[in-house]
DNA sequence: GAGTGTGAACGTCTTCACAGCA
DNA sequence: TGCTGTGAAGACGTTCACACTC
């Protein structure tokens, strides 16, 4: 994804791949579970029940973090926890500015899961006039250019798109040159970015198709006449 | 995910690659706005930019469906609609459940994107008596309980659970027992189901914590005294 | 000439197996 | 003895390069 060879940081042992990345949210998730429960240490095979998967798994991906477990032991909960929100760059609540106040985005604007996960809903924008002023989940919907004022004051924006279809290209290229470098895109279209520019997309009926495959093998239906 | 040798189809070459079948939906999009623009063929060229990727890709991937292309011409748009959408399951609209009007369930409900993509919302259900009869979308909701209904008077259903993270499991393991082997889920929690149901999971804030991951490394952010 | 179909090379991720430490 | 950390092997996916067809 980007370079390894790159400068940057010392202890961070050089790049974690991109599998293992994809997972350390589901340890974390898992961590925060066990730590309510007051359990002070997991074994990676305890770990891999949790996310689901293979304990070998579990110890390569930490093991990308540095060497934080203890032999006949198994890791410590808190320093995991911590460990891995630093690697996330979770230590400090992150800003998301969302755009689009639809559906969808009333949904976002009003999910829990967010702040309690790092995150911080710090604008609400909509390219429609209309829907400018209009007050969702305690903030009031403000006009996409102001993606602009939000990137100045809080630094490592994360933006998230969740209008139409037909608004999200544009959306977006107001986001990159407002100087947002990480999307999270649930519209359905693929996006056009520059490099250095990070995109996921989440796409419901994407999920279902897939699902829809696997279904379609098992029960092939009537191929009728 | 299957084992690639067991019989059902004749005319299916065996295994599509899990990395081609998530694809699949994505080319299905780009060959749909083609077909609106009465395009006939598409070359694997222009359906690599259409997506995102390489053309020798979407050639392999092409090729897993049969020998569909014309050398010298590139793929008819039409065909591969129709083929794609025949091995998605998608020839007759495909029935799901949705479980939870919540905040997430409500905009699920109200997504357009799900009818226009070959999907029908058969029923609307809770686990919490008091949402029970209400009306959201125009569909009465209904209790849990009445998945087993659904999925006898219909086949081949999807669950999709949008209910918090503790209510997950057991609606799921609800869903599993009246027959559903095919799930979506957007609570926070891995689901445990037994062989054979396959589980997709959609977590908002773990995509926005492998964002954050990159952001990171952009910007490791002062680490301060 | 233009563009598909595909073996072969390459890189990435996963799994295995075991050495090494508490 | 129990569990981590990790080389080595294996599975999977992508990219390359080119023969082949229209």
């Amino acid at each position: 994804m980007t370079d390894p060879g790159s400068s940057a940081a010392r202890r961070r042992p050089a790049g974690i791949p991109d599998a293992t990345v994809a997972r350390l949210p589901l340890y974390l998730r898992s961590l925060r579970v066990l730590a309510e429960q007051d359990r002070t240490t997991v074994s990676s095979e305890e770990l891999a029940r949790l996310v689901g998967g293979g304990s070998a798994k579990v110890r390569k991906d930490l093991s990308h973090l540095g060497s934080y477990g203890t032999r006949g032991v198994g890791y410590e909960v808190a320093h995991l926890v911590a460990c891995i929100s630093r690697e996330l760059g979770l230590a400090r609540s992150r800003p998301v500015v969302l755009v689009g106040v639809g559906n969808l985005g009333h949904a976002l604007a009003g999910y829990g899961g967010f702040a309690s996960r790092g995150f911080r809903i710090a604008a609400l924008l909509d390219a429609d006039p209309d829907r400018v002023g209009e007050v969702v989940g305690g903030l009031r919907v403000r006009p996409v250019a102001d993606v602009a004022d939000v990137v100045r004051e809080q630094g490592g924006v994360i933006g998230v798109i969740a209008t139409p279809a037909e608004a999200a290209q544009q959306v977006c290229d107001q986001l990159v040159s407002a100087g947002v470098s990480s999307v999270l895109n649930f519209a359905p279209v693929v996006l056009q970015v520059p490099d250095g520019v990070d995109v996921r997309k989440v796409d419901l009926a994407v999920e279902l198709q897939i699902l829809s495959f696997h279904e379609h093998r098992k029960s092939p239906v009537e191929v009728s006449a």
